[in-house]
Formats: C-alpha cells, sequence, structure tokens
DNA sequence: CGATTATCCTGTGCGC
DNA sequence: TGCGCACAGGATAATC
C-alpha cells in the first residue's frame, strides 16, 4: 500500500506533531511487529526525545537522543495514527507510543506485514538499511541508467526493486512508466539515452506530484495519513487501477499486464 | 549472478 | 444472500 509519497507524507505528520517530544512508553501486543529482536529492547526507548523523522525508500527512521534509530516499515496495510488517549483501540492495533504532551500514537497493521525495529544510528542510514539503493526522490539520470544498463529484466521490475532505487511500488512505477511513454515490460538495457532521461524526469514529476497531493487512497482507504485523512492523487492516476478504460491522453484502451507475479497497467499506443 | 516462485497474513470483491 | 476463491499497494528467502 503506502509508496514513498504516502511514507513521505506519514513522515511529514509525525515530524510536525512529535519531533522535539519525549516518549513515554511504546507498548507492543503480539509476537510478528516486532520479530528482528526481543521486543523487550524497545524498553530502552522509554524517557527519549524524538530528534527527528527521517525516511529512505519505504523505510521511515525515528531517531531519539541516545543514538538510537526506530525503524518502521508499513508494508501492505501498516498505518500509524494519532489518536485520543481513552479512545477504543482499533482492531489490528499492536503499537502504541505514549508521548508527554502529544497525542498518542497508534500502529495498526492487519495484514501483520508491518515491522518496528530497533537499528543503530548510522549516517545516513543504519547498517539495517545498507542493502537499499538511492532514494527515488534523489535519483538522477545518472542512477537510472546505471540501473538499466545491460539488464534484460522488465524496467518495472527495477523500478520496483528497492536495492536497487528505494521507494517505488507497483502504483508508482506504472504511473512513472506511462508518464515516460515506456511500456513497463520494456527489457530495461534497451532504453535509449534519451528514455532513460525521460525516464528520470518522469520519476521526479510523478513522485514530487503524489506528495503534493498527500499520497493516493484507494477505495479501500487502507492508505490514510497520521490525521486519518486521505490523500488525493488517486485522481491524478493515469493508468493504475484503469484497465478497460479510455487513455486520458489518446483515448485509448488501458491494458491490464502481468509482470512476473505482480500486475501492470499501461496503454501501448502512448507506452513503447 | 540474475530471474522467477513461494511465503508471511487479513480483508474484500467478484463470479457462481 | 451466501460461499469460495483470486487478488491486493511489499519484502525476502529459496530455487533454478
Amino acid at each position: 500500500l503506502p509508496e514513498l509519497p504516502e511514507v513521505e507524507t506519514v513522515r511529514r505528520g509525525l515530524e510536525a506533531l512529535y519531533v522535539g517530544r519525549r516518549l513515554l512508553s511504546l507498548e507492543v501486543s503480539g509476537r510478528r511487529t516486532v520479530r528482528r529482536h526481543p521486543p523487550q529492547l524497545l524498553d530502552r526507548l522509554a524517557g527519549s526525545v524524538l530528534v527527528g523523522a527521517s525516511r529512505h525508500g519505504k523505510y521511515l527512521l525515528l531517531r531519539w537522543n541516545g543514538r538510537r534509530a526506530l525503524v518502521v516499515h508499513l508494508r501492505m496495510s501498516g498505518q500509524l495514527r494519532v489518536a485520543e488517549p481513552r479512545s477504543p483501540l482499533a482492531p489490528h492495533t499492536h503499537a502504541v507510543f505514549r508521548f508527554v504532551d502529544a497525542p498518542e500514537l497508534r500502529f495498526v497493521d492487519p495484514r501483520t506485514f508491518g515491522e518496528l525495529f530497533l537499528a543503530g544510528a548510522g549516517r545516513p542510514l543504519p547498517a539495517e538499511l545498507s542493502h537499499l539503493g538511492t532514494d527515488a526522490l534523489q535519483a538522477g539520470v545518472a542512477d537510472v541508467a546505471a540501473i538499466t544498463r545491460g539488464r534484460k529484466a522488465p524496467l518495472k521490475a527495477l523500478l520496483t526493486d528497492q536495492q536497487l532505487i528505494a521507494g517505488v511500488g507497483n502504483i508508482y512505477a506504472d504511473e512513472v512508466c506511462f508518464s515516460a511513454g515506456l511500456r513497463p515490460d520494456r527489457p530495461a538495457g534497451s532504453l535509449s539515452q534519451g528514455e532513460v532521461r525521460r525516464l528520470a524526469v518522469s520519476l521526479g514529476r510523478v513522485l514530487e506530484a503524489a506528495i503534493a497531493a498527500g499520497g493516493s487512497t484507494l477505495a479501500d482507504r487502507r492508505y490514510l495519513d497520521v490525521q486519518g485523512a486521505a490523500g488525493s492523487y488517486q485522481l491524478e492516476h493515469k493508468v493504475y487501477g484503469r484497465a478497460g478504460h479510455a487513455c486520458l491522453r489518446c483515448g485509448g484502451v488501458v491494458q491490464k499486464l502481468k509482470i512476473g507475479a505482480k500486475s501492470a497497467y499501461a496503454c501501448l499506443n502512448c507506452q513503447r
């Protein structure tokens, strides 16, 4: 669900509300949400002050005084939501952050793919995240050229490979490919220099526009920001989820393709 | 090394 | 209306 624009929107919400605040307690229930290390390690965070909320790709990094970083990944269905302390816990609430002079923050995640873990304070990234590629917002023409050069794999598979470029998922890969006029199933290495440039420009433009819109909230409303507000970039989707509808640019029919196990949406007239 | 596949879960929406 | 099944925005380990 959440890709870079949604995670960035959550990050901004956390930064506005919680940076500078002291954590009273972090309570975790269940075994799956904290699974990389014993959950008791998180007890060390109580009393710490949140000094920064950053993001790399789809990972959130909450940095605390005392040189610790709490990493949060929402995966398919995770949400971080501000809540009144006495309001009833939503189903699938797996963690509750209590702060001094700030509202409660709750981690809700029906599918339990999301996770929290304590990481080192390495800069720019803790060792646990060192496998990630360049953040997609920072990726330029040279980065895009480097990951596509000589590759036989479909363009979309590379765009969504977090070890190459971090932050792009299924929705934005399709939207970026449309914006660049490139088929998502093009062998990545077949792109010309001009196409690589177009792809890099589209990557930045689509992600920036999606952040400006607060991300994409689909019909199931599985993505909402920390205050529970929906994003609006779904209204600007050109191809994602539009199979059978008219292409907004040429009037042709948007197709649903299969690339590996994932579906992809594209206009085969506008994208080549 | 690069590419596919299976897996972790719950919820939803579709066809019958 | 009810049921079963395919599928969903992700990451990663295993396999060929």
